[in-house]
RNA sequence: GCGGUCAUAGCUCAGUUGGUUAGAGCACUAGAUUGUGAAUCUAGGGGUCGCGGGUUCGAGUCCCGUUGGCCGCCCCA
């Protein structure tokens, strides 16, 4: 047993696991690319100071966050969130507007493991500055579908759950309630899947006895599902918000609809996203088991940028993490096959044919094909196996009867054809092979 | 931070009421096999039984502590 080990819940990437990794951030590129945003990192260690400005002090206890040499307060980054709000907001008068960007980036957090969820882990973060209406909204759930959709995955395996911060405030105050209850009665409406009516008990020690009418109207929106029992709940009250922000999710669902991903799209009221900070759209991805912890998590921010030192800039973003998706890839087998084989293996005769097999390897690699042979003398009939086991789909054979006669004989490993050709046709011959069959 | 549970080879595990030198399969390496592929046979390497202490003539086995894994709570940006 080994004297050291990692830290808990850092993991190690042996090659199978760093293939699939791999995959993951290939594929979240490749949306990206298609979606038009653009790349950027950050520092991985940032001042103290710039968590606990947008979540609190209480932020602290689950940071990986210590005193530098120069006394500094620092932290590893948690969350991209107020790192790429003081990027875009430094440079937020030069920028393009939509500004699209995005990053895969590893986080920590200080926290107990649990499946899903570890101390260190990477984050596909994608967000759209400065545009405040729904628009972006659409662009950015069309993403989010689509960094799902493109490793294989359908209406089956997972689905977006959406909700909206202001139309609970609306809704809220134009049954009565003030700013604070409000945020209680919203704390409430987030624990409510999980705990029932045991999750108002935090507003009644704090306000009082719940009005039984109040918590029937509550209950009754969380049922909603359907744009339309939206509508009909709001006839009845007199409010230009409502009205108003009904436009928005008109726009919003119609865009979502038009992209034809309607069946990835459920209306959960549900979901208000802990925190304090979003300011309109919330949503989150689930897989429709059930049976993981969230896929991805996002909404809109508008004023988080302003509150980080930049200018007012409105703001709309969300994050896939990688620990979950990897989980629900293995779990619907979309996982790829660990493949690392070469183009081509030497099979190699002694020293005299080491030496010409090597002129070949060096020529054929300079040309970009992967080429593989045993650094060791071994008997040919191990090379035959080791050529098969590579995954190669060409062996080159370096013996001595070759040598002789000015030639390299190549196998076919997949049909066990050979055929020989001259030394000096080997890269041609090589080179059209794999054109014509690639 | 709290609670439950587990820990024997790289992996999956066996190991009798506490008893000699801790085992198997898979994997890996080598040989049979200097000229042709999923086989077979043979051999080999690999363990301070997570770590530390205690009980005992004797501990992989029993007790205490500790570290780590898994599950749940808190939290989840």
């Amino acid at each position: 047993m080994a004297t050291f080990q990692s830290l808990p819940g850092f993991r190690e990437f042996y090659p199978e696991d760093f293939s699939r990794r791999k995959h993951i951030f290939d594929l979240w590129r490749r949306t990206a690319h298609v979606f038009g945003f653009a790349e950027y990192d950050a520092p991985v260690l940032e001042p103290l100071e710039l968590y606990k400005a947008k979540s609190g002090d209480e932020i602290e206890g689950q940071l990986f966050s210590f005193t530098d040499k120069g006394g500094r307060e620092v932290a590893l980054r948690p969350e991209m969130t107020p790192t790429v709000c003081r990027l875009v907001g430094a440079k937020a008068n030069a920028l393009k507007r939509p500004i699209k960007w995005f990053s895969i980036a590893e986080f920590y957090r200080y926290e107990r493991m649990q499946k899903g969820r570890d101390r260190a882990f990477r984050q596909l973060n994608v967000d759209i500055f400065g545009e405040p209406g729904p628009e972006a909204e659409i662009e950015l759930i069309a993403f989010l579908v689509q960094s799902f959709c493109a490793f294989g995955l359908t209406e089956q395996d997972f689905y977006v759950r959406l909700s909206d911060r202001n139309l609970w405030f609306y809704y809220l105050e134009a049954l009565g309630l003030d700013e604070s209850r409000i945020r209680a009665m919203l704390v409430a409406v987030d624990k409510h899947e999980k705990y029932g009516d045991d999750a108002f008990k935090a507003y009644q020690e704090q306000f009082g006895a719940l009005d039984p009418d109040l918590k029937a109207k509550v209950l009754a929106f969380l049922q909603i599902k359907t744009f339309a029992a939206l509508e009909l709940t709001f006839a009845t009250l007199n409010s230009d918000k409502l009205v108003a922000r009904l436009a928005d999710w008109k726009k919003l669902l119609g865009g979502l609809d038009a992209m034809g991903l309607t069946r990835f799209i459920e209306v959960d009221l549900g979901v208000v996203r802990g925190l304090a900070y979003y300011t309109g759209f919330v949503f989150e991805a689930f897989d429709r088991k059930g049976e993981l912890r969230a896929l991805a998590g996002g909404g809109r921010y508008d004023d988080l940028v302003e509150k980080l030192g930049g200018p007012a800039l409105p703001a709309v973003g969300f994050a896939i993490g990688d620990v979950t998706t990897a989980l629900l890839l293995e779990q619907r087998g979309l996982a790829p096959a660990f493949v690392s084989a070469p183009d081509v293996y030497c099979v190699i005769g002694g020293e005299a044919g080491r030496k010409a097999a090597f002129a070949d390897v060096q020529a054929l690699r300079a040309a970009g094909r992967r080429v593989d042979y045993p650094m060791k003398e071994v008997a040919f009939g191990k090379q035959f196996k080791l050529a098969a086991d590579s995954g190669a789909r060409l062996a080159l054979i370096y013996g001595d009867d070759e040598l002789a006669k000015g030639v390299v004989k190549i196998r076919d490993l997949s049909d066990r054809t050979e055929h020989e050709v001259a030394r000096a046709d080997v890269q041609a011959v090589v080179r059209d092979f794999f054109t014509t069959r690639s």
